[in-house]
DNA sequence: GTATTCATTCCGAAAAATGATAATTATGCA
DNA sequence: TGCATAATTATCATTTTTCGGAATGAATAC
């Protein structure tokens, strides 16, 4: 039986750098210990491994732990890195505000729909997708892009292998209805969402294409239904799909300097 | 004999994830594998952990991967919690009082100019960034030392993609503009920013550089115009780059504590 | 259309992590 | 100084993970 373990080595390690980095002050094994919920003599092990990795380190003259060299310099590579792919962020953010809600970008993998990216306007309000959340496919607007471009043979047979879970009143759970949604979905060549996942959370999305159209990732928006209707949603669409057009180019570059991408029209 | 390994799991992970943002573009599982002197079912086992923990996450549409969320997150509260140790915290609050203004330092996240500390002098008098504010890259000090350091294809392009917002009326908001500053920026190693982002603030950074070269964090100090004017920052400049020296060389310092042996590779 | 490289899955042997218990060493306090 | 308490290290049987060769599937180049 193939073990799913949420509580490996590898996530303890980061536990504790994670907890080490979000102090203030220095920390103690045994602070650390207990904030994590290790057998003492488990968290001495383990912050050892890190300390001799230069990972964390003992504050001056004290026993108590703040983070490392080695974990300050390769931190600094990976906000550089993150810094140098960063352009798919930025234009994820120019359509998060130029519409003025939060907008995500959602992957489907497993059948379930991965929210890679996010980008909240204003204050933490109704739906928050956090990156790395999975949700439904039935009952999201990515999902439903995703499925209404597979073979309709593929289609009707992923819906029925799906279970579909009733979340809320509006949520389709039948498969005739689905169906149809998604024919629907896929002649128009967008998807809206109506408080099927979350009550008082309205959405919609368009699809982010390779140049071969293929479909990579979707581009979409969740707002809450006091502010805007599930019919207003419409004027969204339009600034969804040039930031999407503009994704699609962004996003399959080889980001390199001298790389062969010709299209400098972005 | 308690045996150190220098090749287990742990090690490899952050070798891997070493690798992955030290490279400039997305990189394959066998670049990976080959770049280490991993085994490939091996190194795809190894990364697929770090996917699943949202350290490492493809590159959309691709198969590379690139640096995840959950690292770069990690990786900011790291470079913050670095800079608020005592002895740090001692050279900011060194600086801010040779200087006599406000110093911060900040990094760049999400395409958002983050401050991880400040330090002010006086009583609270035009802008203030506190710790955890978010601030644009077009308009602030810090966030055009970030954008000159890329390579200038992805800088222009980076340049096109944000929401160049106009705060004040001297915000910067035309790339061609945007772009020149940048170079001047490049060049000089150090940026001012006169007004941009909030009416009657000026301000100036310097980087915090690695002992490779890489770029760690910001140094800026922000003060109001009625005080300082542009021009005058500049005797600003020498002091915050001796500062930002001693700042990067405490990042390089070993404690006594942790002089064992002379192996400090990664 | 074939060759080749790359990505992915399988699985049994080998290695490492785990954490209870216990011993040892700091550390605070009067 | 001495004593009590907490912090740290040691030991070890058990459990869990890792490891990477071999095989297979997918993608791409030629």
């Amino acid at each position: 039986m193939p073990k799913i373990n949420a509580d490996g080595p590898l996530d303890r390690a980061f536990a504790i750098i994670g907890h080490v980095a979000g102090q203030v002050r220095a920390v103690s094994v045994a602070e650390i210990a207990s904030a994590l919920a290790l057998p003492l003599p488990t968290a001495h092990r383990l912050i050892g491994n890190l300390e001799q990795r230069g990972l964390l380190q003992k504050a001056l003259g004290t026993k108590r732990y703040v983070v490392g060299n080695q974990l300050v310099t390769l931190s600094a590579k990976v906000i550089g890195a993150a810094f140098r792919t960063a352009r798919r962020h930025a234009v994820l953010r120019a359509v998060a505000a130029e519409i003025g809600e939060q907008c995500e970008i959602g992957v489907v993998r497993d059948n379930v729909v991965a929210y890679v990216d996010s980008v909240r306007v204003s204050q933490p309000q109704g739906l928050q997708f956090n990156p790395g959340e999975a949700a439904p496919l039935h009952c999201t607007s990515t999902g439903k892009i995703y499925m209404s471009r597979l073979p309709e043979r593929a289609r009707e047979k992923l819906c029925r292998a799906l279970a579909l879970t009733k979340y809320t009143e509006t949520t389709i759970v039948d498969v005739e209805n689905l169906m149809k949604v998604l024919d629907e979905t896929r002649k128009r060549g967008w998807a809206k969402t109506n408080e099927e996942y979350v009550r008082g959370v309205v959405g919609c999305a368009v699809p982010i294409l390779s140049p071969d159209r293929e479909l990579i990732a979707c581009l979409g928006v969740s707002v809450p239904v006091a502010r805007v209707s599930f019919a207003e949603l419409d004027r969204f669409i339009a600034p969804l799909q040039k930031a999407a057009a503009l994704l699609s180019e962004t996003i399959l570059q080889v980001d390199e300097d001298g790389a062969d991408d010709g299209s400098d029209n972005l």
